[in-house]
Parts: structure tokens; C-alpha cells; sequence
DNA sequence: ACAGCGGTAGCAAGCGCTTTCTATGCGGTA
DNA sequence: TACCGCATAGAAAGCGCTTGCTACCGCTGT
């Protein structure tokens, strides 16, 4: 039926072990051996079972990479840069052995999925497993998933954190690379102090994200900073990270009062939203009401006016963590690397009235 | 060290085969076995080894999705709309053989990569594989993915087609869902007709995809039908599916001659380019010159003038491509569905000026 | 009371590869 | 000329699981 390296062999008159060498290329073999064998693989259409091999060589080449959202450009951003370099096909070395599966798999949120899809990366005994985005709070999921990436790096998977906070006390995982929410949130709500706001609203992600709580912290350490504290509670929505909440969230928050004069969404789609329902409540942007996300997504300077938000390198930190997944980089120093989030002032933010 | 099958065994007593049974629930075990082997894997933690399982069953849970650019949306939907279906963690079944491991694959639009993770995925003994988005026109490459392609159909493999043009003469693939980019189009250069324009843009996707030419058949149909051709050739730009391609072509376009009063993106990603492109030339939208996108992506409706736009339902074909590849559902007859597409006709066009 | 049978469980033979260990052939050296 | 060592190839033992077949047990039917 299908070909097998026992075919191979017989064609190119070699035992299956030189076969199984020549195409690994980690042993030395005559080349007029190889030649032969590669002709006959060649000529058959061979081509190897994984399973097999993996079994036989208690390794694979699975990568995986897990996603949020991957509908959402920020994470496909992330992974399609991070599976750029993990190789697969075409990953410029040519070498047989660089011939990573770059796998993105896609946990919805979903603290079981995310669980899940662990489980079954290590049942194929991935090579590495690549965690991207805000990881969940909740400390019995923490605990979890602690547990579970400690098991697949024992097995040998190695584990890296893009966009992701470090997970305390575990050695578990290779490198951090974590995005300065913090920090970005706070020079964005400076930013929006300096030109004068007072009455700024927050629209929140989920509340059980990291990511949520850090953006929210650098926001209010910059309102606190300001001496401005009290009514941040009040002027703080938390939804889903999606334009919807956005929209819904802005809508309350302008119709509570007519003070705010300036909407800090939790991303450049919830931007998008709140951006609707300032124009839907008959206000113009920056003029009546400013807005300002966060990511600097690709579309959020094609926002009419172009969104100040921050952006957050997300290609080159997908792609330094396909890197290190891979090995191909070596982690930084602790394992933990913070990477800076920027301040891009533009046009839907501008001095309040008056 | 990691536990096995056999470990499992021992401790509740029972063969390894039996093990295997209960795991897999395709033969009859006494209830009493069943719920002692439960209790053993629980306590040793065990992890089905995949490659094994693989191996001996001759079969995987493995579904590969492939698609040209995972950082964009058109694809992230239909990916994760294909992705839930198929379920891996949660599809709601609660039942292990719904296991499936559902991974997306980013060829990045290169040939070579396609066919590569083909290789790739026909090693693991993919159980389906997903290729969505529009193929390549070249004759050699779709002559090899076709050889490819019956290869692993060969092998068992399901094969689905998602908003891509069907695979003539060949039985390999179990489904096609094609989106009927031609009558999308059509139908947006006939609401521009309808609006009075006769200038019109085109700024055209990569010549050598399916989708570029027949979105631009469509076009032609409806210049030719009202009359209008011989100036189309001109008044098309091709490049890639981006942004600063609808930017670069657009710019193109309104410095050739003074005359377009529209300009029809191949895409909406190409369009916000065309929409920059436009007011950075100093004119309005819709006033000036109207701007038309396609796909319909989220973030559509929320540029400013909202965007004139091709919905292609990707949600719900990207589903069903899921479910057809795990065969949750049946294709549909001669293997092959046309998806329609529907005009949503807003802000950014209007009739021309004078 | 005995053959026969449905219901369970175990045995053992692989699945297709990797890899250790062993065998062979050859050139070079004393 | 005899011996050693290197370079290369083969033999064979698994890797951990699935599954066809056999074995066993307690019943039922006559």
C-alpha cells in the first residue's frame, strides 16, 4: 500500500538502517549509498510516518502555538511571525532536521481548552509549546496549568511565553516575553492628562486577564499620579475584548453623565466600538471626545481620525519566540524579557473642550 | 519515567489491551474494569502516548488547516470558525474519539509551503486537511497539489476546500465551498454603475490567484454589460492583498488622469489603503470619489465613511468546512457548494459629483 | 447434565521507524 | 606479510500502542 522505508531499501539495495541515516543525515553514509537511497525515495514518493518516527525516536517535530483568538489580528500576528520562524517548510536552512510542523491551535478563552490542547500537544509529544497573550488569574487554573506545563517540560517540551506574564516559581518555562502593558498604559493616560483631560473613562477587557488588570494598573497609577483618584471605579467598564463591548460600554458611559471627555479602550477593536458610539451619540472625535486604544493592530491608523494607541511589537516578539522555541535563540538572562510598548499619538485624541 | 500504557495496566490490574479498550471505548468492557482502569490512568496521571497510538491504529487525530495568511482576518475567521467544529477540546461531545487535534497551518501565500505542509501533514496521517482561500493559477503548482493532494486522499485523508475554487477532474476532495467571488463583484461595480459612475478603479489582487481573477471577471462582466470597456486595462492596478498596496495603486490611479471617480479594492484591507490614498490626494469619500472593498471584515463597517463592501459569510463557511472534514456532515451534492456573496452598500460610495 | 453461547479479558503479533551493537572491508604501518 | 583502526553497512531489539484471535466463565436450552 504505502511505501515504507523497508521499500526504500530494497530499491536502493540497503538495509532500512542506512535509509533511516540518510535521511536523518546524523550518521555517516557513503555518498554513493545516499545517492542511491535518495534516488529510490525519489522514485518511490516516499514519505516517512511520523508517527512512527516519532515513536521510535521518543521526539517529534510538533510545534505548537496557542492563540486566544484567532480571528484576532493580535495573535494572528504573533503567530504567524512566531511559525515564520519555527520553520516548517521553507525556513531557509533547507536542513531536513529543521523541518519543524508550526501548529497554531486556538483555545477561545477558554481556560478547559486551553488545558486541553496542552494535554494533547503532549500526548504528541511536542517539541515545544508556545503560550501567547494574558494568561487567566483565576489561581486554581494557574495552579493547573502550572502543574500541566512542569509535565510537558519534563517530558522535553520546551515552553515559551509570548505577551505573557511569567509564571512564578516554576522553571518550567523556557523564556518570558512580556509586553509592558503596564508601563504603556500609563504614558497613554498621561498622554490624554497632558492635554488636559480629567474625566477620563476606562473601558476594560474581562476582568480576569492579566492583561485587563496590568493596562488598568498603569492607567490608574497614572490618574493616581495626577491626583486624580476616586471616581476611577465609576468610570471604569470591563467587557469582552471584542468592538461590541466597546460600543455598549461607551454608550454607558457617556449617557451616565456628560463629563467624560475622553474614552481609554482596552484594545484598537474596542476602540472601534467606542469610537461608533461617540459618533451614535451625535459627538465628534477628538473634538467633543477623544479616544485612544491599545496594540497599534494595522488598521487602527486607518481609523478616521487615525487611533492614538500603543504599539506592541507584536511581529518581533512572535518572532523571537519561534526563535526560542526552536533554540535558534537563547534565552534572555532570568528567562523573563519585558518588551516595551509605545506610545502613537494621533488624531482621535486632542485637547479637551474649553 | 513517563507512564505507560502497560503501567496503567498494572495497576488496576487488568492487561494492557483492556487499558486500551476502555481509553478508546470500541469494545465492550465490564463496568467494574472500566471504572478501576478510570481510576488508575486518574492517579497516575497518564498521557495516551499519540505517536504510538498513531502508529498502531494507523490513523491520527491530527486536522491540518491551511491558510495563506493567518494574520489576517479572512482567514482567522474561517480558521476559527473550522477550528471549533472540529473540536479538539470542547466541541461539546464529551467524547474521546472527538479528540481531534485541529491546527492551522500559515503557507503565507507561497507555493512551496503548501505543499510542504501537505508532506508534513500527510506524515502525521492527518485525518483532514482544510485549505482555504483562493488557489494559485499556475499549471505546475496546481498539477502538483493535485498529485498531492490525491496522495493523501489516498491515504484516507479528508480533504475540504474553504472559499476555494473546486479541484477539476479529481475525487480527492471530499468538499468544495466556493464563495461566488464573480457575482459579489458583479453585483458592487453594478451598484456603482447604478450610482452613475464610468470611471472606475480597480485595484486587483495578485495576478495569479483564483480569487484576484474572478473578483475581476465579475467586475468586467458589469462594465461590459453596461456598456462600458476598453479603458478597464488601464484603470486596473495589481498587487497584494494589503494595505499599502490599495495605498500605492490608488495613488497611482488619481495621478493618472483626474477622471476615476471610484475605486474598487480588491479587498477591505486594500481599501482603507485606497481610502488614505484618496484623502491623502486631497479628496473626500465619498464625495470626491467612492471607495468599495471586499470580505466584509469586522472592521469594515467601522471605518469612516463606513465601507461599501462584499459580505462573505467566512463565519459560517469556515464551520462548515469543519464539520464537513470531521464528517459531521454530509457534502453537499457533487461535492461542491457556491457561497453566496452579498453587497452591503454604505457610506463610501455615492453617486459622482455633477 | 452437557453442549453451546454471549459476554469479557488476555495473548501476542505487529505498526514503521531509530539506534546500539556488531560485522565487514580497506588502507596504512611496522 | 600480518595487524590495527577507521569508515561504512547490517542485524536486531525495541518504542508504546491496537486488535485479531483465543480462552475462560457462567448461563441457557434441551
Amino acid at each position: 500500500m504505502t511505501v515504507t522505508l523497508a521499500d526504500v531499501a530494497a530499491r536502493a539495495r540497503v538495509s532500512p538502517a542506512t535509509v533511516s541515516r540518510v535521511l536523518n543525515g546524523n550518521y555517516p553514509v557513503a555518498t554513493s549509498t545516499r545517492d542511491r537511497v535518495l534516488r529510490a525515495v525519489d522514485e518511490l514518493d516516499y514519505v516517512l510516518n511520523g508517527p512512527a518516527s516519532s515513536l521510535a525516536a521518543a521526539t517529534s517535530d510538533l510545534v505548537g502555538i496557542l492563540v486566544n483568538d484567532i480571528a484576532d489580528p493580535f495573535f494572528g500576528i504573533m503567530a504567524g511571525a512566531a511559525q515564520s520562524q519555527i520553520g516548517g517548510p521553507g525556513d531557509g536552512s533547507g536542513r531536513a532536521g529543521g523541518e519543524k510542523l508550526a501548529v497554531v491551535c486556538n483555545t477561545g478563552g477558554s481556560p478547559e481548552r486551553e488545558l486541553t490542547y496542552l494535554t494533547l500537544l503532549q500526548r504528541q509529544r511536542a517539541a515545544a509549546v508556545v503560550l501567547t497573550g494574558g494568561a487567566l488569574e483565576d489561581p486554581s487554573h494557574q495552579a493547573a496549568m502550572a502543574v500541566k506545563l512542569a509535565k510537558l517540560a519534563d517530558a522535553g517540551t520546551r515552553i515559551v511565553f509570548c505577551g505573557r506574564p511569567p509564571l512564578p516559581d516554576s522553571d518550567a518555562v523556557t523564556a518570558s516575553l512580556a509586553f509592558d502593558n503596564r508601563g504603556g498604559a500609563r504614558r497613554l493616560t498621561e498622554h490624554l492628562l497632558e492635554l488636559g483631560h480629567r474625566h477620563i473613562g476606562y473601558v476594560a477587557g474581562p476582568l480576569e486577564r492579566t492583561t485587563t488588570r496590568h493596562r488598568l494598573e498603569g492607567h490608574r497609577e497614572a490618574m493616581k499620579a495626577a491626583g486624580l483618584h476616586g471616581d476611577e471605579e465609576s468610570l471604569t467598564v470591563h467587557g469582552p475584548y471584542d468592538r461590541r463591548s466597546g460600543y455598549d460600554a461607551t454608550r454607558e458611559l457617556l449617557a451616565r453623565e456628560g463629563e467624560v471627555t475622553a474614552v481609554v479602550a482596552a484594545n484598537d477593536t474596542v476602540a472601534l466600538g467606542a469610537c461608533a458610539a461617540v459618533r451614535d451619540h451625535g459627538l465628534r472625535i477628538p473634538e467633543d471626545v477623544s479616544v485612544a486604544g491599545f496594540d497599534d493592530l494595522p488598521f487602527s491608523v486607518d481609523a478616521m481620525p487615525a487611533l492614538t494607541t500603543v504599539r506592541l511589537p507584536l511581529a518581533e516578539a512572535g518572532a523571537r519566540a519561534g526563535r526560542l522555541a526552536v533554540g535558534k535563540e537563547k534565552a534572555p538572562a532570568g528567562g523573563i524579557a519585558t518588551i516595551d510598548a509605545e506610545l502613537m499619538a494621533r488624531g482621535s485624541t486632542a485637547a479637551p473642550r474649553g
